[in-house]
DNA sequence: GCTATTGTTTGATGTGGATCGTACAACAAT
DNA sequence: ATTGTTGTACGATCCACATCAAACAATAGC
């Protein structure tokens, strides 16, 4: 095979992280919306209507660390991914997050994004 | 006097609390209300439209705790507080909150208390 | 097969923050 | 003045989490 045979004993993929979560309750979902990066990559997503590769969305942090972010959002139900290729497609649940916390979103998304100086 | 008069260097109220701050930028109001304690704190004072003093509002932390929480919303522009004697009466910033943040407050509020089972 | 690309997992590290106990501040009332 | 009440400041502790580097997974293409 083309990958390792041996397993480093418990090493694998989460195939469960596809199936798309039901939208958390408010307290994880305001953490999950606390973060800047997360914040920004919210924003990214609902700038383009169409899903996009995970690589495209910010270059501020490692990859690893992005991917703990997109893990986070995921598992408050707010993103969803789909495979393609080596890629996974991102995109927002926004009917279900509106569902769930009605203007919520809107409203994250409407207030700017620089804080008003913090002085 | 009635109490000590050796302060222990560099000890003392920090009396610029009481001027309410400019409402804070998205990524800080996430953060404040992100917390399930100040978040029963807001929903308690949306409750009611008196502003109520801060013993009366939870029991679940120690009042340390409860003055941290305090600070924290105060420093987010989310709550203000009045002396009136002993005590502080503490209400929420609902317009200045609303003019900063279109709809956030009312979509925080809206949304049910306890979390849809983590299952 | 090999190599490249894209994202995940693990482990380690550092930092912020939630919590508490204790001491203090500020005022009221006796 | 002393005592009681209400909230704040400080110090310590503990835990969650943001971050990174390195190894791996899973697919595509040569």
């Amino acid at each position: 095979m083309g990958w390792v045979t041996e397993l480093p004993e418990g090493y694998s993929y989460d195939k469960s992280q596809l199936a798309p979560r039901p939208v958390a309750g408010i307290t994880v979902l305001l953490q999950a919306l606390a973060d800047p990066v997360r914040l920004s990559l919210v924003r990214d997503l609902a700038e383009s209507t169409e899903p996009r590769p995970c690589g495209t969305l910010i270059h501020s942090v490692t990859k690893s660390t992005l991917s703990h972010h997109f893990k986070v959002l995921r598992e408050a139900g707010i993103i969803e991914m789909r495979i393609e290729g080596t890629r996974k497609l991102t995109s927002l649940r926004r009917a279900e997050l509106e569902a769930a916390c009605p203007g919520l979103l809107d409203s994250v998304l409407r207030a700017p994004v620089a804080e008003p100086a913090t002085s």
